[in-house]
DNA sequence: AGCACGCCGACT
DNA sequence: GTCGGCGTGCTC
């Protein structure tokens, strides 16, 4: 007898309860079609609706039969989407992060291959002379409505109809036989294609076939003529050269002289030649990290390293010869940079120097190319990938190396559920598939520098720039003292000579700002209103371009109000700085220097990032004001000055890794500066010249800073310490949101006493307002616990047994409960 | 989520 | 009686 194998699937549908592995009995028909990775149909739920599903394990035996299990309809793709590998990596991302089954395999594959499946509905042949005269007014509304289209999807039908209870209806005429309900499955983008044109006339007899055209067909003339050099060529080109029409392509078609037609292309999103980018011979230091990587893995010593290289220290050059390692032993290589450096600059490195053998993903490619890249993968077209956080789960499957260049950016870290970060997903990828995990930073995270220092990872130092220039000189400036002396301007003293000199000897200058817009808040001087978003608790940011006040998190837009809405009184007053204003100011006090501005105001568009930066690098802007944007990446030999208008933006955070991103922040941009052969010079303006963050960055020293924050981190309970998981719990209902959160911390604070004896005082702190109390007009509580390594797979339980509970309770009906493990802030 | 079942009030 | 509104519970 014939026995049974079964599949088990996660079936797309995203609810709390159906978050759940599905069996379904593998029909004997299909059996050898069916394999782990790969996307299946399945009838689910009491309408037996046809669901997409991922095969995540074939098993022979079952525990127990239930009573009614369903067989798998239809298998989608001819090859798994998912290797074995990366399928396990999602069920341990589930745990990590307390995401749900179909959340994790969402983010592991492709958006964009997602096969939909949508419900038709067309009459049938007997309808149309079926005696129509027993049905209802509603049944024969739909019936009518078919006439006209034959057949149209399910949804369009209910959506124009608007009839209640339509499903009975049309359950009823489907009994009747007079409808019929099918399904077509919408296979997502297809391949793109390009017209080709082809020459199928001899070469040689090209001066004939000319002579046996008209003379008037001057343009058909000229086809022949450029096809006479070329065999193929794209149909869009040949018109463009020949400047002709479609018609005429078609005429000579017509003729026999040529064939037209569609060839598969992959879309390529590097457009332009990028120029080889050379080897070069490696400083000591650089060889020995490189060496020391290179012996550590075949030696099968360690395979984690973490790099410290100061800015300039020549990173990329040694994750491009370790990439080569790779190669040499055909294997496949990921490297992962941080969205807004994925700039040309990057890019070019990385194809410049492997070529066609690399492929791009980032954010901002389209839906087609994203998936043509994920196939060039897929198919083995390429060895290397170069991306942004998602890129961890490029479907390699020879994986050998991971880098992580600028490890401590927070955008490794997904704001989306799962909410993952891409530096532990990188490291658990490269134990399942037996690769090496390479970080690299100038000012790495305090976490991963904890755990290099306890030797999870190897530490590797590179402190010198490769051109063997100084690291830029930083003059801290007090401008608590430049107000005392009378300047209340945006430039100090100091900053405002040094950029006039810089003019003067036409080197270039970076302005950074880390805050866009014109003005930070915009307050009555008489009663002290100030304009907030209506939808968020966030002061509006007014921006100068559209003479517009801006809401930074909901993006509301609103005319700035002329008189005081509270008070009536027309003492409105602009406060704050942002980078416009900052523009503003230079232009106006330097109107001969040519001034760029960069930041996401005016980067937005395609291609716009790369105009800037190219004008930098050709000599046409002095001084270029940006924000976070212009501090990594960026390595222009003809700018020495970088001035830091406000350090304190970033410290005064209310996030305990306010000054860790502060030194972060200022080491970054600094190294910006000198990176040619005049020794650069920084200037940093602070309100807190005292501050450790300010000090150590201003001596470059990475490990006086380290000591200082890692004791802070201690005494206060902070990662890397404890593991933060931040409960965030928001509605629309401002009342009975307060009510819910505080039920909800109390279910917790007992669940957690049940199971350990005695809770600490800070394990579990709230429920709070959350430090933005209300974004696109919902409010939010906030609830922390800090909890210990050994504490945590408990208390992750007993949150994940706790919040399906509370899914389920009418109480938490339009309750939205956020979980984030070890969130990158937590405002 | 989405679908069916089942209870209950309004109305022929 | 019975139509339709809505709350409840389940999905291999």
């Amino acid at each position: 007898m014939h026995k049974n194998k079964y599949a088990l699937i996660v079936v797309d549908n995203t609810s709390a309860n159906t978050d759940k592995v599905f069996t379904y009995v593998i029909p004997e028909e299909i059996i050898n079609y069916v394999e782990v990775g790969k996307r299946v149909l399945v009838p689910f739920g009491k309408g037996n609706r046809l669901l997409e599903g991922l095969v995540i394990e074939i098993v022979d035996d079952i525990d127990f039969i239930p009573n009614k299990l369903k067989s798998i309809k239809k298998v989608i793709d001819d090859t798994p989407i998912i290797s074995k590998k990366l399928i396990e990596l999602g069920l341990w991302m589930k745990d990590k992060y307390l995401a749900q089954y179909i959340e994790v395999f969402k983010t592991i594959t492709p958006t964009g291959i997602s096969n939909k499946v949508i419900k038709y509905i067309k009459i049938t042949e007997k309808c149309k002379y079926a005696y129509k005269g027993s049905l209802d007014e509603k049944q024969k509304k739909i019936i009518e409505y078919l006439f006209e289209l034959k057949e149209c999807e399910l949804s369009k039908l209910k959506a124009d109809l608007r009839i209640k209870n339509i499903n009975i209806h049309i359950k009823a005429l489907e009994d009747k036989g007079l409808i019929e309900l099918f399904d077509k499955i919408n296979t997502g983008i297809g391949k793109k294609y390009e017209k080709f044109v082809k020459r199928i006339f001899d070469k040689d007899k090209t001066t004939e076939i000319i002579d046996s055209l008209s003379k008037n067909a001057v343009k058909q003339i000229e086809v022949i003529k450029i096809l006479n050099d070329v065999e193929y060529i794209k149909l869009k080109e040949l018109m463009l050269k020949a400047n002709c029409s479609y018609s005429t392509i078609k005429s000579l078609y017509s003729k026999g002289l040529i064939e037209i037609l569609d060839i598969n292309v992959d879309r390529s999103p590097i457009k332009e030649y990028i120029p080889p980018y050379k080897k070069v011979s490696l400083t000591e230091y650089q060889k020995l990290c490189l060496d020391t990587i290179i012996n550590d893995i075949s030696k099968g010593n360690i395979n984690k390293f973490l790099i410290h290289g100061v800015t300039g220290s020549g990173k990329t050059e040694v994750y491009l010869q370790l990439i080569e390692k790779m190669l040499s032993q055909d294997k496949d290589s990921i490297v992962l940079v941080p969205e807004i450096s994925l700039t040309p600059q990057t890019v070019e490195r990385f194809v410049g120097r492997f070529g066609n053998k690399v492929a791009i993903l980032h954010s901002r490619l389209s839906i087609g190319e994203r998936y043509d890249e994920w196939r060039k993968i897929k198919e083995g077209k390429v060895k290397i990938v170069v991306g942004a956080r998602s890129a961890v789960f490029a479907p390699f499957n020879n994986l050998g190396l991971i880098i992580i260049d600028e490890e401590h950016e927070n955008s490794y870290k997904s704001s989306m559920n799962p909410k993952y970060s891409a530096i532990e997903v990188a490291e658990k990828r490269c134990d399942l598939e037996n690769a090496a995990l390479v970080l690299g930073s100038a000012t790495p995270s305090i976490e991963t520098y904890y755990r290099a220092k306890n030797g999870d990872l190897k530490l590797l130092e590179m402190p010198t720039r490769v051109n063997k220039t100084k690291m830029p000189s930083i003059e801290i400036v007090d401008m608590k003292k430049e107000l005392e002396k009378g300047n209340k301007s945006i430039l100090s003293e100091a900053l405002f000579k040094a950029i006039k000199d810089n003019l003067h000897n036409k080197k270039q200058t970076i302005l950074f700002l880390n805050r866009r817009g014109f003005s930070t808040f915009i307050s009555c001087r008489k009663c002290g209103y100030v304009v907030k978003c209506s939808e968020c608790d966030i002061s509006m940011t007014y921006h100068l371009d559209n003479n517009v006040l801006k809401c930074h998190y909901c993006g509301l837009s609103v005319k700035p109000p002329i008189t005081c809405p509270e008070c009536g009184s027309r003492y409105i007053k602009y406060f704050g700085i942002g980078t416009q204003k900052v523009e503003e100011y230079i232009k106006k006090i330097f109107p001969s220097a040519k001034v760029a501005r960069m930041d996401v105001d005016n980067t937005t568009k395609k291609g716009s990032h790369e105009r800037i930066l190219n004008d930098v690098k050709n000599g046409e802007v002095d001084i270029l004001i940006g924000t976070q944007m212009i501090s990594k990446g960026l390595d222009f030999p003809n700018v020495t000055l970088v001035g830091i208008i406000a350090a304190d933006i970033s410290l005064n955070l209310p996030d305990f890794r306010a000054s860790e991103r502060t030194f972060q922040l200022v080491t970054q941009v600094s190294g910006r500066a000198g990176r040619g052969d005049v020794e650069g010079k920084v200037i940093l303006q602070t309100y807190e010249p005292e501050h450790y963050s300010i000090l150590a960055s201003k001596e470059h020293n990475y490990k006086k800073f380290y000591d200082m924050e890692i004791k802070i981190r201690k005494e206060f309970n902070y990662p890397p310490y404890t593991s933060i998981i931040n409960i965030v719990l928001g509605s629309k209902d401002e009342i009975k949101l307060k009510e819910v959160s505080k039920e909800f911390y109390f279910c917790l604070v007992n669940a957690l006493e049940r199971s350990f004896r005695k809770v600490r005082d800070d394990l579990i702190l709230g429920p709070n307002p959350a430090p933005i109390y209300k974004i696109r007009n919902n409010y939010r509580y906030q609830i922390m616990i800090k909890c210990r390594d050994e504490e945590i797979q408990i208390v992750k339980k007993i949150l994940k047994d706790l919040v399906i509970n509370k899914k389920n309770d009418k109480k938490f009906r339009n309750i939205k409960i956020s979980i984030d493990i070890n969130p990158t802030s937590i405002i």
